[in-house]
RNA sequence: GCGACCGUAGCUCAAUUGGUUAGAGCGCCGGUUUGUGGUACCGGAGGUUGCGGGUUCAAUCCCCGUCGGUCGCCCCA
């Protein structure tokens, strides 16, 4: 195909689609400063290295999954598929252990090789929030009732269930995982191929197997609840507690796992059925291994990334916006028209004037453009009002406020 | 990376078991009618049926490849 199109699981957002997207993002804006989170933007691009470490070199995430290459100085550049290593690397290049605890958010593009799917893409967005520099449960709850008022706020809280899990400290994470290891082991014969695979690379990813066969050797599989140190029980007993008097509710989801090794505690999602196999919109946990794992000091963190796409499936389409149209009635009356439509604006309400055609031809573009009202500017010097959209109470306020301006 | 299904006008879709100039609605452009405001009608432009190859007298339809989409698997930082 010689036509030009775009790559492969990239997307052109326009109308409703962007409309849903920038609902979202701006919800997560307003929330996340309810929270004292502040901005914060690291490059869309970083050294390999700083992905690389963070993933462990010999992961298939690495070698298969990451947009890298070569610039012209030969360096090797990534495209970020996740923020929470470029923030990791911001805080210990800049020595933000100043600010601990630090509390941050972010939202933007994150791109990885991926077969695309529903909710699924080679370029998409999430947004993030991170606490760095504090290890008590507290901020642990914190996020987590962040993500929990974002999703009320966009209105979807009712199709969507906090799964929440601890993975302990590193001692109760290596005895669970040495247990695990040995149960499966031990069956080696009813596991898939899938499975045998993990075994080898990840053994807690079993847990979350889709195959059927391996569902009854999970559920008798060894909890990690019987490893837990006192530290790591007490801590996971806080943050449910905490939970529990913020109001959010939450499962246990004993299987929810991570894979990478700086991990500890908390592991979370809030998940729906509504979008198919993609069914994590946000999810997150405290990663108090990876800064140090980086070369940075030892810092606990925990935090979260949701998808924007997902949500913007989730959420009911925005009212749309509330435009004025200004219709001159004549030509004549092009320039007292505009004139009007300038004063509108200062008086910061939406309006917007044809670039051509009659005044009909001008109210079918208006009526097209799901415009809330019509001011037609007359040639006698009268303003007439026409209502297109809302209730009585939302016409009489529209009006009131045309009014204010026309006056 | 693997599998299944799909790809016709700008958009949403038609086109009898393979058959002659590939149609409609919406949108767009023009016109007539109407005329203080969501009118109706007429006309027009617009397609190498994703792309390439094959089978056939004949392919939108069957076969292969390729690109893209959708859904699932794998993966999920």
């Amino acid at each position: 195909m010689s036509k030009i199109q775009r790559p492969r699981g990239t997307q052109d957002m326009f109308g409703e689609t962007a409309a849903r997207f920038d609902h979202v993002v701006e919800t997560f804006n307003r929330v996340r400063k309810l929270y004292g989170f502040g901005r914060v933007d690291v490059p869309i691009f970083e050294s390999t290295a700083v992905f690389a470490r963070s993933l462990g070199e010999t992961t298939d995430v690495v070698s298969k999954e990451m947009y890298s290459f070569e610039d012209r100085g030969g360096d090797s550049l990534t495209l970020r598929p996740e923020f929470t290593a470029g923030i990791a690397r911001a805080y210990i290049e800049n020595g933000w252990q100043q600010h601990a605890p630090l509390k941050v958010a972010a939202w933007g593009p994150l791109f990885r090789y991926e077969r695309p799917q529903k909710g699924r893409f080679r370029q998409f967005h999430q947004l993030d929030a991170e606490v760095i520099g504090a290890a008590e449960p507290a901020a642990d709850v914190e996020v987590i009732a962040l993500g929990q008022q974002v999703l009320n706020e966009l209105g979807v809280a009712g199709d969507v269930t906090l799964q929440l899990n601890t993975l302990g400290d590193a001692e109760t994470r290596a005895a669970w995982r040495a247990a695990l290891v040995a149960h499966f082991s031990a069956h080696m014969d009813v596991l898939s191929a899938e499975s045998r695979e993990r075994l080898a690379k990840n053994p807690l990813r079993i847990l979350d197997s889709k195959a059927e066969g391996d569902r009854a050797l999970v559920a008798d599989a060894p909890r990690i609840d019987a490893f837990m140190t006192s530290e790591a029980g007490a801590f996971f007993d806080s943050v449910q507690k905490g939970l529990q008097a913020s109001g959010v509710a939450f499962v246990r989801a004993e299987s929810l796992v991570r894979g990478f090794d700086y991990y500890r505690h908390t592991a979370f999602e809030f998940v729906t059925d509504a979008l198919g196999a993609q069914g994590t919109v946000i999810g997150g946990g405290r990663y108090d291994g990876l800064i140090g794992s980086m070369g940075g000091p030892d810092t606990p963190a925990v935090g979260w990334a949701g998808g924007i796409e997902r949500l913007a499936m989730l959420v009911a389409a925005p009212a749309v916006g509330h435009v004025i149209a200004v219709v001159p009635d004549a030509p004549e009356m092009t320039e007292a028209a505009a004139a009007l439509l300038l004063a509108l604006r200062r008086a910061g309400l939406a309006a917007e004037m044809a670039y051509r055609g009659n005044a009909k031809r001008q109210v079918e573009i208006a009526r097209k453009r799901d415009t809330a009202a019509i001011v037609f500017v007359r040639a006698d010097g009268s303003r007439h009002v026409q209502h297109l959209t809302g209730d009585d109470a939302e016409r009489a306020a529209l009006a009131a406020a045309i009014a204010g301006v026309v006056a």
